[in-house]
RNA sequence: GGAGACGUGGCUGAGUGGCUGAAAGCGGCAGUUUGCUAAAUUGUUGAGGAUCAAAAGUCUUCCACAGGUUCGAAUCCUGUCGUCUCCGCCA
């Protein structure tokens, strides 16, 4: 959520950026309009309570002097300002309900080095590593293979609870758990994270601190439950929340977390879209990296993040290249984002993996997370960062397909073999 | 699921209708003192909003949350959420 005063004071600067994010100016007008309203009815309100609460003091001490009716008048008085209070508080809160609906609507600021276009067509590349191998024979897909292999079921979970679902057997199942541990170790080990497991339901106003709500509603499973909760389409929701109204030292920034935890994600408005295999599932697995730094840290701590998720590509031999989202491309919250994208043969493409984003203040705003500096200062908000590291579901598939034999087998990237017990090759 | 207790500032913890944004202690910050460390001592120390060019100042809101009673609520009433204890149940 942007900061009401920054949009105050920077209205051009903030209309501008949506313009660049495809995203409709005409709230601007309207917060314009809503601003004014809710300074002045504040500014009246204030003034009756102080009224109030003067002529309150004075009935105090009339009645203990025994001065009755002069206190009756003056009750009579105050009767009149609570009236005119009440239909002030009234408007103030409406006026206030309608301002922070409209700024909750507002996507972040991209940041100025961030390209400039309408879609992905805009993005540009930071770098590439690896190089796509050559098959000497038609490189099969993941869901040939993997069906072959008997280890998916796409058919069978489609049987026992829809499309876009799957089901992994044998190595297959391994394979999947055994990236989860690799990459969780990594990040613990090397890259300084500490581990954590989050719960995999969540409530409202958690999902608003990382801006799942108001707009992205019809993007999550909801429970049937009194209490409006949801299931997590990321870990980014729980682990970034973990500190949400909380105040922080800042001595104890950066914090980094690495996350294991199924995502459920409704795909709303996704058919016909990847409804092949596993790319695009209602379940999937993900190791999410959270940090919560300094502000004046977060692009370094980004540059980190995002290099700790492409280290797990690197450790598993897995070309890729990494490019910066363009302003019309990017999500809702972040300031700055990179994605990464595996190389897939079956499509002779780049598909996603990670998408590590800084959201600045953007979230922890929503969440109310701050910190304090050495020295007592004014409090201030802390920024989040959060990238996959990586889509589990998604890395199953790349090494599926680039690692594929021409008899069908898939051989194991040696740095995962501990991991499937001394297990070499699948098939 | 049943019964009971409770929810106050960074922490502990006073406060049962006006003088309480809140005692006291701890912690934090600033200073003084003392070979160093430690201790002692003095002062200071919540958050949001409005006003203001800004600061200062002034005003206002906030004692889990939302309502209500009252001229006036941390204090009384109702609801919600949460925590703890005991019983039941269960992995």
């Amino acid at each position: 959520m942007l900061d009401l005063h920054f949009v105050r004071e920077n209205l051009d600067a903030v209309k501008a950026a949506l313009q660049n994010r495809n995203f409709p100016i005409d709230s601007l007008e309207k917060f314009v309009q809503l601003d004014t309203t809710r300074r002045r009815v504040i500014g009246e309100s204030d003034a009756i309570n102080q009224q109030r609460n003067h002529s309150s003091k004075e009935i105090g001490a009339l009645v203990q002097t025994g001065k009755k009716d002069e206190a009756d008048a003056k009750k009579a008085e105050v009767a009149d300002l609570k009236d005119k209070q009440n239909e002030l508080e009234h408007q103030r809160k409406k006026v206030e309900a309608e301002m922070n609906d409209l700024l909750s609507h507002l996507p972040n600021v991209p940041q100025t080095n961030v390209p400039v276009g309408a879609d992905e067509s805009a993005n540009s590349e930071v770098r590439r590593w690896g190089t796509p191998k050559e098959f000497d024979f038609e490189p099969k897909d993941h869901v040939d293979l993997g069906e072959a292999l008997g280890i998916l079921d796409l058919e069978r979970a489609t049987k026992i609870t829809g499309s876009r679902f799957a089901i992994l057997n044998g190595a297959g199942a391994r394979l999947e758990r055994a990236l989860v541990n690799f990459m969780l170790d990594i990040h613990t080990t090397e890259h300084g994270y500490t581990e954590t497991l989050p719960p995999f339901i969540v409530n409202r106003k958690t999902l608003f601190g990382t801006n799942q709500l108001p707009k992205f509603e019809d993007d999550l499973f909801h429970l049937k439950d009194e209490r409006g909760l949801a299931l997590i389409p990321t870990a980014e929701v729980p682990v970034t929340n973990y500190h949400a109204d909380e105040i922080l030292d800042a001595k104890d920034l950066p914090k980094c977390f690495a996350a294991y935890s199924p995502c459920f994600r409704s795909e709303a408005g996704s058919y016909g879209k990847d409804t092949r295999g596993l790319i695009r599932q209602h379940q999937f697995e993900k190791v999410e990296l959270v940090k919560l730094s300094l502000p004046e840290n977060s692009n370094d701590e980004h540059e980190k993040l995002t290099e700790n998720a492409e280290r797990i590509l690197q450790l598993l031999g897995l070309p890729y290249r990494t490019v910066v989202l363009s302003t019309g491309d990017m999500g809702f919250g972040a300031a700055k984002t990179y994605d990464i994208e595996v190389w897939l043969p079956s499509q002779n493409t780049f598909r996603e993996i990670s998408s590590c984003s800084n959201c600045e203040d953007f979230q922890a705003r929503r969440m109310n997370l701050r910190f304090r500096r050495a020295g007592g200062a004014k409090l201030e908000f802390v920024h989040t960062l959060n990238g996959s590291g990586l889509a589990v579901g998604r890395t199953w598939i790349a090494i599926l397909e680039n690692y594929q034999q021409a008899d069908g087998s898939i051989q194991i990237p040696e740095i995962l073999q501990s991991y499937m017990n001394g297990l070499e090759k699948i098939g």
